[in-house]
DNA sequence: CTTATGTTACACGCAAAGTGTAATTAATCC
DNA sequence: GGATTAATTACACTTTGCGTGTAACATAAG
């Protein structure tokens, strides 16, 4: 039998006798409200194909279950009945976002409103996976303790991996993760949590996190490039994320053949070129807190990079036509600036008309991307 | 008001007051069909989420409007009462694909269950658009004639046009095109013909032949790579046609900048090269039905694209990650085969377990694949 | 300031559509 | 002829749209 998360959610979430947590219908209206907190009841039907009825008896039952919660009314709104403003109630629920990445694990507690109840990080070092998930576990109840939470309400785990996707919740990722790669994670994960577990991989979960909390609020077909000690990514296509073929859609490194890859935007050669010239940058994380553009070796790794870059950019526009390209992962905004400020599209107008091209935009997430992302899979799975 | 073909298809295909041709379940079951002609009305159950019943009674309305035919029972196929055998009746409705070429508009008549009904093409020289349309107009009702068909039960148009899209149904497309180019294709058509006129790419039509005629019935993910006078494609993702942001994934010329351009494999190249060699090719076509791979420049021009190919291929795969590739367009199948030959994928494995890479299969599509897949379109569309 | 009027949305009941469950009937195999 | 499988038919349940009366508020007249 093939694992599925969406069997081991708990009864008390679920609805229907097919074990679904919510209809198609609830799910837009949910995602309406995702998308616009504190919108009132009678804005809805504007938005939704629904009439003015039946979006009630939706809210009400929504409402009756604790999904929703209702506000109070909008004042100075024109005449009329007030109508309750509408917010995801974050207590009915909080998961959890795991992301193994190849020197630290990231953990992020997220409630039903997306909103972040707690996060943590347990330095990877030479721990053994068990030894990893046992503190994990223990950071876990720490932060539920911290933020009061009824175990009820635990609805699931996200779990990001670095790494490509070989079949199943199989992931091969880098040396340091060589224990938790080729094997069946969700089984694993779900058994020793004892919660359903969804596994992506980890730029994916960034790119989920983006189309969630950063542009995708705005934009449907958006390309999400994270930069961190490798270098990888994902699609938003129509609002949903593309797995692909194989489950790796999005691992863009694997445009530049093996000489071209060591020129390829991964942040581990700008820190060992930055190391080389004198720049002490012990971690990722403190090159984003602390870069500047002018110490010595950026200027210079930014020129050789570019050519990469640039063929990497014109592919993924050729290939999948975003509207947008969002630079995240770790990379620091003012690095990303330098990389937007050399972009060349390879493309010559007909009739002086060039074809669309995508914005750029930097990412405003700031924390850890990959498990907040993470966290929220679990209710995008099954809420929104 | 935006054009939409949807809401000019004629009442009497119309089944619900929202305008809808067939409900969700109802399309599932066509497509079903689809992919199984002459499948039993009992297998149905084991295939789609339906009970038994629910699938008699969608069936008896389907077949009370005439868009399945009941066929006799499979004989020899256990106890129990015999099940009719299901298969979509052409007679219901008719399709016609218009591909729009720099040299020919191609013109392809085809019925509901997607059986050809007869093909034409028009060469173009230096007909105005007026006039173009005036002959394909006057080829359609011949071809209507000899079909024996009853104008009632046309459909609908789909039209590909060589081109970019730049919004709406405009599309920018080369120069013998100037004319068809940067205005809305659909409303002009739509009132031309007197039908829905569903606008797209050629390429992107190919792709969607490919996707109901061809690999499709079997992979949910591919690449489909166009290769005619230029060189374009398209995307196949869950079994649905990507398009992008803009309308134009799939566009994979715009992986090559200005330089590596010249050596894109795009048949036109590949024409002048054997020209110039003194080998007499006047056509894409000629060439696709007359290929050998020992014409003088053949292996020149072949080792000289390789790189800018592997390029592209490579930077398909990582992008959006297909379990296949297609060689489409009118390539002929001995230059495909060239090309697989020399395919290199830049990947190195990890734990000595690879990235899963995607078949290379030459499409079997043998007439004007995007003329084809331009008749499916309204079908695909309203149907299934 | 009070009151009448108009507007907007709430909230309830009912009908229609579509699906699943259950029971009966029909055709075929062993 | 009994077993088996599927075709039919009947009925119940869910979900949605429609109709309608009511509640709350804005505005303007008095």
């Amino acid at each position: 039998m093939q694992y599925s998360a969406e069997a081991l959610i708990a009864p008390h979430f679920v609805r229907s006798p097919e074990g679904l947590v919510v209809s198609p219908n609830e799910r837009a209206l949910l995602r309406l409200i995702w998308r616009n907190p504190g919108i009132s009841r009678s804005e809805i039907t504007g938005h939704i194909d629904l009439t003015q009825q039946s979006v009630y008896r939706i809210v009400d039952q929504l409402t009756a279950r604790g999904i929703i919660a209702l506000g109070a009314p909008k004042p100075g709104h024109g005449r009329g009945q007030p109508s309750p403003t509408l917010r995801l109630d974050g207590k009915h629920a909080y998961a959890c976002g795991i992301s193994a990445n190849t020197d630290v694990v990231g953990i992020c507690l997220m409630d039903l409103s997306g909103r972040i109840l707690g996060e943590a990080s347990i330095a990877l070092r030479e721990l053994s996976m068990a030894e990893a998930l046992d503190e994990v576990k223990i950071a876990l109840a720490q932060l539920e303790q911290r933020a009061g939470l009824d175990r009820r309400a635990f609805f699931g785990i996200g779990f990001a991996i670095a790494g490509y996707h070989v079949g199943g919740t199989r992931y091969n990722a880098p040396l340091p993760l060589h224990e938790w790669s080729l094997i069946e994670l969700g089984p694993l994960l779900s058994e020793y949590f004892d919660r359903p577990v969804w596994v992506h991989n980890g730029a994916n979960t960034g790119t989920i996190a983006e189309s969630m909390f950063g542009v995708g609020r705005h934009v449907r077909h958006f390309a999400y490039l994270s930069f961190n000690y490798g270098f990888g990514g994902g699609l938003i296509s129509d609002g949903e994320l593309l797995v692909g073929g194989n489950g790796n859609a999005g691992e863009f490194s694997g445009i530049f053949d093996v000489e071209e890859s060591k020129r390829r935007p991964a942040l581990q050669y700008l820190i060992e070129r930055l190391n080389q010239n004198g720049v002490e940058v012990p971690s990722i994380s403190y090159m984003r807190k602390n870069f500047d553009r002018n110490w010595p070796g950026v200027t210079e790794w930014v020129e050789e990079v570019t050519p990469a870059y640039n063929r990497m950019i014109n592919a993924v526009r050729a290939v999948v036509d975003p509207q947008a390209i969002v630079f995240g992962g770790q990379v620091p905004a003012d690095l990303a600036q330098m990389l937007i400020d050399r972009t060349r599209i390879f493309d010559r107008p007909r009739y002086g008309v060039h074809r669309p091209s995508p914005k750029f935009i930097i990412s405003e997430i700031a924390t850890d991307a990959s498990a907040m992302g993470a966290a929220v899979v679990p209710f995008k799975s099954a809420f929104y």
